[in-house]
DNA sequence: AAGTGGTCTAGACCACACC
DNA sequence: GTGTGGTCTAGACCACTTC
């Protein structure tokens, strides 16, 4: 095989033709690893480097997975997970999305990374509150140990003082509100969006700098009516999509 | 200025961190070019290709712009414009979309593309139609003359014959549906996720390969129930963000 | 024509995973 | 150690925009 400069096509867009049409044709099959970089160089007859370009964007796009060390794998088909959500405000939430999971041998949990006292413009004016009163909490939603959001909550430090420790051996940031503190959180509003992922986000979700990843947001109330918890979610866009039913009676999250 | 490498923070990081820095301290202003790669690798004692690293991660993840014989510039804040999503099925969408949208002085239509036969697996699915049925419809909504978003609708051929002329002059197939077939749609479901987007996408949209884009996939029933229309939106996430709002009475789209 | 970013090369060394 | 991908360099030429 051997290309070159025809037309005004790039180099390494022919290189991620060659690619995706080993895909396609099923010569390459999910799970399979690539020729090395080095191989593909000298096979395709360009430089290291072009190889690279073109695997860079096929990684990003999710088609392939690169591993350092060990190789660059065809991606397996994206087991989108859906999550489905009902026009109601309640937030059976992450327990039905949990036990969904469950049900098809996925074992989920939230697990506590960090909490700190810390201020965010967005969140101060989302919850109301002035900038010494405000902790910022992190978690990380593992499936079968693999990472699939990587989350933010905003609360007031006073409301929920002490709660750093309650999250250590259950990392639940809702379930925690509820059980320890008796506060019942619906939905104000979620808003949906997608970004880049940075280097910190990336580390949390196993994903490349620069992946796409679901933005979610949301704002918490308690039965009063009070903002409570600002909530961020990033989601791995591989594993997760939301769907908004409108037909049967539909449930949460 | 003077980078090398030191513990083990890689020099494009170095790079993409002396260039955030200038952005947060406002020594470099949205809309302000940056030196060029030539001046920048000079300047920072390092290849011009590991400039070109750090800022292509920076413009993936929308922080810098950059225009081929041009220059590379501070992206401006992205305009995020909130779409409500109601918990109604109605779908005044994008009528009122595009009236908020004027209402701020930035003038939205949607342009025809193209229009063909052809099949899809997917929409096959959803539709339930027979694969020669199956007719495909691409728009683009530009607001301002900027492309906002690249659209894909799926219809039936036959129910919908001779929409394509319809479109010509007035891009719209929602409004085309009801207006010339006497249609009405609304929505059985609707779906948000994110990806990658394809040198396809990213020309429509006027983005560079890989930026993420949200998807924004639902299909449409008519009064009687039966579906209709299945259309898939990939959207620039740097100009639009989607909210359903649970307080309010809501609105549409 | 001049200046910008876009592509490409040859070659080197480093960091990580596995044996 | 061996082999994989990750980073980096020096230098070249091309494509696009502006003058």
């Amino acid at each position: 095989m051997r290309l070159h400069r025809t037309g005004s096509l790039p180099l390494y867009r022919q290189v991620q033709q060659v690619l995706q049409e080993r895909i396609e044709s099923r010569a390459l099959l999910p799970g399979d690893r690539l020729p090395t970089e080095h191989e593909l160089a000298r096979e395709l007859a360009v430089n290291r480097l072009t190889v690279r370009q073109a695997i860079s964007e096929l990684a990003r796009a999710g088609q392939l997975v690169v591993r350092q060390g060990i190789g660059t794998f065809v991606a397996e088909p994206p087991a989108h997970f859906v999550v489905t959500l009902g026009p109601e405000r309640s937030m059976a939430a992450v327990e039905h999305t949990t036990r969904t999971l469950e049900q098809e041998g996925m074992p989920a949990r939230e697990v506590f990374l960090s909490s700190a006292i810390e201020d965010c413009a967005e969140a101060r004016e989302q919850l109301r509150l002035p900038r010494r009163r405000l902790r910022r909490v992190d978690t990380q939603f593992l499936v079968d140990g693999e990472p699939w959001s990587a989350n933010t909550y905003w609360l007031a430090d006073t409301r929920f003082r002490g709660i750093t420790d309650r999250l250590v051996h259950d990392g639940s940031v809702f379930r925690a509100c509820a059980e320890h503190y008796g506060t019942d959180l619906r939905y104000a509003w979620r808003s949906f969006a997608a970004a880049a992922a940075s280097p910190r986000e990336a580390e949390l979700l196993g994903v490349a700098v620069g992946t796409p990843v679901l933005v979610r947001e949301g704002l918490n109330i308690d039965s009063s009516g009070t903002p409570t918890v600002y909530v961020t979610r990033r989601l791995r866009s591989d594993r997760m999509r939301f769907v908004l039913r409108y037909e049967h009676d539909p449930i949460v999250e």
